[in-house]
DNA sequence: CTGGTCACCTGGAAGC
DNA sequence: TGCTTCCAGGTGACCA
C-alpha cells in the first residue's frame, strides 16, 4: 500500500501518542520479512525510550537514542495501535508494546523490512544510497533535469527509481506526470527545463496533498483498521482505464512499463 | 553504467 | 460453487 504520503501519515499518527515512551517488551511473530526480523531485537528493545520516529523515502526510523529501529511497509504493510492484550490476527508480524499501547505491525504479503541498527541510520546499507527527497527544498525542476539528464529510459519508470529521487510510487509516478502534462513514455533525458520545473511541482504538489487528505484522519488510520484512512484522495488517471480523463474527457489508457501498470491522457499528456 | 525482467508472498477479483 | 489466472501501492538481484 504506501507510498511516501501514507508512510509519512502513519509516521505523524503514531509520534504523538509514542514519543516519549518507554518499551515495556516486544514481539516477534513472524520473522521471515523480506529481511529476517533479528530474534535478539525483544531484547534489544525492552526498556529503550522512544525519543522520535523519521521517514526516509518510505522507510520509518524509530529513534531509541543508542539504536534505531528501521521499517520499510513493503506492499502490504501497516501500523496501527491496539490496546494492551487485544489478541494478534493473522498476519500480525511484530509488537512493540509500551504501558498503554501497542503499536502493531500487520503485514499480509511479507514484503515489508525490519532491521536494528547501532550505527547512524542514515549510514545503514538499505538509506545509505537513496535519492532526494522530493518535499526538500533541493528538489526542484533543475536539479531534476541534471538528474535525469543521462537517463534514455521513459520518464515513469525512472521516477520510481529509489537511488534517484525517494517515495515516488507507481501511483503517484502516474499522478505526477499527468498534473505535468507529460507523456509517461517520454525519454526522460529529452523534457525540457520547463517541463522539469512543472513536473518538479507536479510531484511535490501530489505527494504534499495526499499527506494532507491523510493527516486529517490520522487518529482514524492509526487507531481503527489502519488500512483506509489515508486514501481518500481520488486519482486523476490511477486505475481509471478506459474512464474519461477529468480535463478533457478522452479515455484513460493504460500501459505497461517495467512490470507495472502506467496510467495516462494520451491527450493531455505528450 | 543502464534498463528490463523476475522473484519474493498472500489475497481478492475476474474468468470459466 | 469451485477452480484457475491475473493483478496489487516495493525493492533489489540478475541479465543483456
Amino acid at each position: 500500500m504506501p507510498e511516501l504520503p501514507e508512510v509519512e501519515v502513519s509516521r505523524q499518527g503514531l509520534l504523538p501518542h509514542l514519543r516519549g515512551k518507554r518499551v515495556l517488551a516486544a514481539a516477534v511473530r513472524t520473522a521471515r520479512l523480506r529481511h529476517e526480523i533479528p530474534p535478539e531485537l525483544p531484547r534489544l528493545l525492552s526498556g529503550l525510550t522512544l525519543q522520535d520516529i523519521q521517514r526516509r523515502g518510505k522507510y520509518l526510523v524509530f529513534d531509541f537514542g543508542r539504536g534505531w529501529l528501521i521499517l520499510h511497509l513493503g506492499m502490504s504493510g501497516s501500523l496501527r495501535l491496539v490496546a494492551p492484550g487485544t489478541p494478534p490476527q493473522k498476519h500480525d508480524h511484530f509488537d512493540l508494546g509500551f504501558a498503554d499501547t501497542v503499536m502493531r505491525l500487520r503485514d499480509p504479503r511479507r514484503f515489508g523490512t525490519l532491521v536494528w541498527t547501532d550505527e547512524r541510520p542514515e549510514h545503514h546499507p538499505l538509506l545509505a544510497a537513496l535519492g532526494i527527497e522530493p518535499l526538500s527544498p533541493a528538489f526542484n525542476g533543475q536539479w531534476l533535469h541534471d538528474a535525469m539528464r543521462k537517463r534514455s529510459a521513459p520518464v515513469k519508470p525512472v521516477l520510481m527509481d529509489g537511488h534517484l529521487l525517494v517515495g515516488v510510487g507507481n501511483i503517484y509516478a502516474s499522478e505526477s506526470l499527468y498534473h505535468a502534462g507529460i507523456s509517461p513514455l517520454r525519454a526522460a533525458n529529452r523534457i525540457s527545463h520547463g517541463r522539469c520545473d512543472l513536473l518538479a511541482v507536479a510531484i511535490r504538489e501530489t505527494l504534499g496533498a495526499s499527506i494532507a487528505a491523510g493527516g486529517s484522519s490520522v487518529r482514524d488510520y492509526v487507531h481503527s483498521d489502519g488500512g483506509a484512512g489515508c486514501f481518500q484522495l481520488s486519482c486523476a488517471v490511477y486505475d481509471r482505464d478506459g474512464q474519461a480523463c477529468p480535463a478533457c474527457g478522452t479515455p484513460v489508457r493504460i500501459t505497461r512499463q517495467a512490470g507495472r501498470s502506467t496510467y495516462w491522457c494520451p491527450s493531455c499528456q505528450r
